[in-house]
RNA sequence: GGGCGAAUAGCUCAGUCGGUAGAGCGCUUCGUUUACACCGAAGAUGUCUGGGGUUCGAGUCCCUAUUCGCCCA
């Protein structure tokens, strides 16, 4: 397709309007269809399984960071001729969607109880049909370039397989137990939940002292509680073993108050000496630690709060039933009136709320469903040790380890209902249960050889089933093509805390699920006799993004920013482009609105550079790079700067430094092409023939490569751009991505326009300093010491006439000019004269030029000194000494030029 | 309590091998020369958190203190 195309030229608006490209490219790439691609063994693969967000979810600022960066890679590589997939998918979330839906109910004054599990889970699939691909459109308008044809939910059939192949091997090798811990029990949801539904509040409450007499009568211990309640759970005392005050009484017997009870006061250095009294009250069915420090001990573990919320039986008569709250008044009232309340103190609490149902989470010894993830960590641990997966920014590395280092059992099952119900079945006999994995009630009848048998009660963590993520969306357990083709995937980019949750647990199902043969990616596992593959070679973890304060952004304190308001209000080329930024290795960014549209005005400044180029173009013009020979200095500057962004921009993004790449792709554009190029282009377009063209082709080559280079930051505006540009292709988004070309290197013609580029700062500066009209068109001469700057010089004195605004071509000599009224400013190898007639008072030019002098006076002495120290001559590099050498000469020529011109300027 | 990170211009942040401290915004002055005022030109602005150390030389490496943030418990 050539640019005008007999058709009539095509041009760009006045203005740039985002929200007009952004909705015609995004329908036009889905109708070309190159989101999807299929395997293709002759082309190297690139893949992402994106982190799939809640079904209840809508697009937040961490979602459009993320998804910036992940559409960028996407892009990156398409564009670089690799088969490119972005796996797009969600996941059930089981206890944000049922908290969703049960709030739904609870306003037709339904509860879950009332309709029944299969009713509720039918009400839950009817919300996810109407609110669960939301974000799918929200990713859209981000313009990001994912496979629609394969997009993964966690509760599709071929996932569930998954799920079901995963907990079968780990139930039959024994990794899946029957347990009983002390998990976050939260009374309202009535379920467990995982550390990450649960946040720390800081509140106001009392520490209360309470005095435990030994059983024998002498005298008594003093212990400190937040909660007197669980003091009926009570079943040992603990000292540190060091405690001097404590160690002639361990191993005797306490009476613990308000029960019949005899506890022991253990030695244990879990208790701080320096903590209250140093003595601990230990109730291991109701505290993480305790448990702990129970299990240490041996001691007993004595439920008395329930699920429910109310004390237990073995709480003691007087207790049972009562609401959590109401015994802690009446053992606090108990306990004062036998005497023993020595004192209360106010108390700042840190207390565990559930993020769902925002209830105090109970800490609560209940049986559970348990995965040993020791055999898997040890895998996990050898391919992040020996480089194979790599994480960026890399200082997460040493995290990950030293967690899989420490890791401890993982409790899976939850009590609730909208999920992965756990595919085992019991059984029982004469008193007896028994269990059994299987996926059908059939399959169970037939293992446990009765019908008389039920499934467990309880859903799988969200977290097991997005385990599997990478494998399981491209079709494990089955031998797929896509599975085989695809994985493992190239990158995983995510928010930081869930490098525990999820990352890792990818990484351990993903090696203990997918073997192959001879895989180069593969890492030896002895214990699984063959080889496992990783699931990614990359992990980015991505900055957190806070507010203007720094301040994390939540509802509660309203402080969030929606990104589809961005994109409505500044495009979503600025809304990527301004996130990109910002995204290197920090841990965070501040965000503020102004980054946005900061970064709206970089498209702006892109959009009125090409209706520039456009303006000018003939109908002969193709875009192709002009003959080196045809070329002025000018052109083959700009080419070697583009070469360096090229090559800089493809650095930065290998290694995911997406703001080192903005940066640099925002100096090529603004400073070199807009301010210096396009501004050195216009003499040159004013004239006829092969000098017009020739530039006409060189603003057309570098704005396509730079467009090119940009597009997969800002997809939606470069399209715009390169559809009226003569181009060949369908589409920027599968057009080839700008390489280093060696070629384009021109040392010699970037010293020439650097040196033409210093002359002309110091005309202007000339000018402002002493208060004449930029405009004013004088004449203006140099007078070179160096011939490389003589050449330079001489070679673009037209130029730098049109740039600085002379009355003639920079006249230059090796002698200065004789006549006339010149001031004069040195550059490197060069002084550079403007003559200024009566205009300037000679105060003000004396005063300039001894500001001047003043500061070239200090850089002397600095240089002076440097070198007149010998360890410095002898010890430093001798580069950086010659380096230093040949400063101090050219500000001495510099001085020497100034005081010339003083003396003359003085004379009159 | 354990681990990690940050502290650089008024603000938000870069700063690679240790070798003259940078950008954008904001600020000051000027400017509408037909791409762009979401713009252009010129300019001012620093105890690189404090204290030690290594080195000819430290924003950069080491130790230490302080403040802030994050993760885990």
């Amino acid at each position: 397709m050539s640019w005008n195309d007999g058709e009539s030229r095509r041009e760009l608006a006045k203005t740039y309007t985002p929200e007009e490209s952004e909705g015609k490219w995004y329908p036009f790439w889905k109708q070309i269809g190159f989101f999807h691609q299929e395997p293709d063994p002759t082309r190297p693969t690139y893949s992402i399984t994106i982190p799939p967000p809640n079904i209840t979810g809508s697009l937040h600022m961490g979602h459009a960071l993320n998804n910036s960066i992940l559409d960028t890679m996407t892009r990156w590589h398409r564009m670089k001729g690799y088969v490119t997939l972005c796996l797009p998918g969600t996941d059930h979330a089981s206890i944000a969607t049922q908290a969703v839906v049960e709030r739904e109910l609870a306003k037709e004054g339904i509860a879950r109880q009332d309709l029944g599990r299969e009713k509720f889970i039918e009400k839950c699939w009817e919300w996810r049909e109407v609110y669960g691909n939301r974000i799918y459109h929200q990713f859209e308008r981000l313009g990001c370039s994912y496979d629609w044809e394969r997009v993964r939910f966690t509760m599709d059939d071929s996932y569930v397989d998954a799920i079901m192949t995963c907990f079968e091997d780990w139930y039959e090798r024994g990794l899946i137990y029957r347990g009983t811990r002390v998990v976050n029990w939260d009374v309202k949801l009535q379920s467990a939940v995982s550390d990450i539904e649960v946040y720390t509040e800081t509140r106001q409450g009392k520490l209360y002292h309470f005095r435990y007499p030994f059983a024998d009568g002498s005298g008594s211990i003093t212990i400190a509680t937040t909660r007197p309640e669980t003091l009926l759970g009570d079943t040992a005392v603990a000292a540190n073993p060091e405690d001097e005050r404590y160690q002639p009484h361990f191993g005797k017997m306490l009476a613990l108050p308000l029960t019949n009870r005899e506890i022991p006061l253990i030695a244990d250095d879990y208790a701080k000496p320096e903590f209250g009294s140093g003595a601990v009250k230990v109730t291991p069915a109701h505290d993480f630690n305790d448990f702990e420090c129970g299990r240490r001990n041996n001691l007993p573990q004595i439920v008395v709060i329930g699920k429910d919320g109310k004390m237990t039986a073995e709480a003691g008569e007087k207790y049972v039933g009562m609401e959590r709250y109401a015994a802690r008044k009446q053992v606090l009232a108990d306990m004062e009136e036998l005497g023993l309340l020595v004192k209360t103190e106010d108390y700042t609490i840190q207390t565990p709320i559930s993020d769902r149902s925002k209830e105090v989470i109970e800490p609560l010894l209940s049986e559970q469903w348990f995965v040993d993830m020791k055999p898997l960590a040890e895998p996990a641990l050898e391919v992040v040790q020996q480089g194979k997966v790599r994480f960026f920014p890399e200082r997460y590395k040493a995290i990950y380890l030293h967690w899989m280092e420490n890791i401890l059992p993982w409790c899976i099952s939850r009590q609730l209902w909208w999920g992965h119900r756990v595919p085992v079945w019991w059984t029982e006999e004469g008193g007896k249960r028994r269990h059994v994995f299987a996926r059908t009630q059939e399959d169970a009848i037939a293992k446990l050889g009765t019908e008389n048998c039920w499934q467990d009660e309880d859903v799988l963590d969200t977290w097991f089933s997005s385990g599997l993520w990478p494998h399981a969306t491209l079709g494990w357990p089955q031998e797929s093509d896509d599975l085989n083709a695809f994985y493992p995937t190239d990158l995983l980019s995510t928010a930081q805390e869930i490098l525990y949750l999820w990352v890792a647990r990818m990484i351990m199902t993903g090696l203990d699920f997918v073997q192959r043969d001879n895989a180069d990616e593969s890492v030896s596992i002895p214990h699984k006799g063959s080889r496992a593959v990783i699931p990614f070679r990359d992990v980015y973890i991505h900055a957190t993004v806070l507010d203007e304060k720094g301040e994390r952004m939540s509802k509660s304190k309203g402080n969030g920013v929606d990104p589809i308001d961005l994109i409505e209000k500044y495009g979503a080329d600025a809304t990527r482009f301004s996130l990109l930024q910002q995204a290197g290795k920090n841990q965070d960014i501040r965000y503020s609105e102004q980054k946005t549209e900061l970064a709206r005005s970089f498209c702006t400044k892109l959009w009125n550079a090409s209706r520039f180029v456009l303006m000018n173009l003939d109908d002969t013009v193709t875009g192709e790079l002009p003959a080196q020979e045809s070329l002025a200095s000018a052109d083959l500057w700009i080419l070697s700067r583009l070469n360096t962004t090229i090559g800089e921009v493809n650095k930065y993004l290998a290694s995911y430094d997406m703001d080192d790449a903005t940066r640099s792709l925002y100096r090529f554009l603004w400073d070199d092409y807009c301010d210096w190029y396009l501004e050195m282009a216009k003499q040159r377009l004013r004239s006829e023939g092969a000098e017009r063209t020739t530039v006409q082709n060189m603003l057309v080559f570098v704005l396509e490569t730079a467009l090119r280079l940009l597009h997969p930051m800002i997809p939606f505006i470069t399209e715009e751009i390169w559809q009226v540009l003569p181009y060949t292709g369908e589409t920027i988004c599968t057009a080839p991505y700008p390489q280093v070309n060696p070629a384009w290197d021109s040392p010699e013609a970037t010293t020439a326009i650097e040196t033409t580029i210093e002359a002309t700062r110091a005309l202007r500066n000339l000018k402002a300093e002493l208060n004449i009209p930029p405009g004013t068109r004088l004449q203006a001469a140099a007078v070179a010491s160096r011939p490389e700057v003589a050449d330079a010089l001489t070679a673009n004195a037209l130029l730098i006439a049109e740039l600085a605004r002379l009355s003639d071509a920079l006249g230059v000599s090796s002698t200065a000019p004789e006549g006339g009224k010149w001031v004069g400013k040195p550059i490197t190898g060069a002084e550079i004269l403007l003559e200024i007639g009566e205009t300037v008072d000679l105060g003000k030019e004396l005063e300039r030029i001894e500001k001047e002098l003043a500061s070239i006076t200090k850089e002397i002495s600095r240089c002076e000194g440097k070198l007149g120290n010998p360890s410095f001559v002898e010890r430093a590099n001798p580069e950086v000494v010659a380096l230093e050498r040949q400063r101090l000469q050219d500000w001495r020529e510099k001085q020497g030029q100034l005081e010339v011109r003083k003396t003359l300027f003085a004379k009159g």
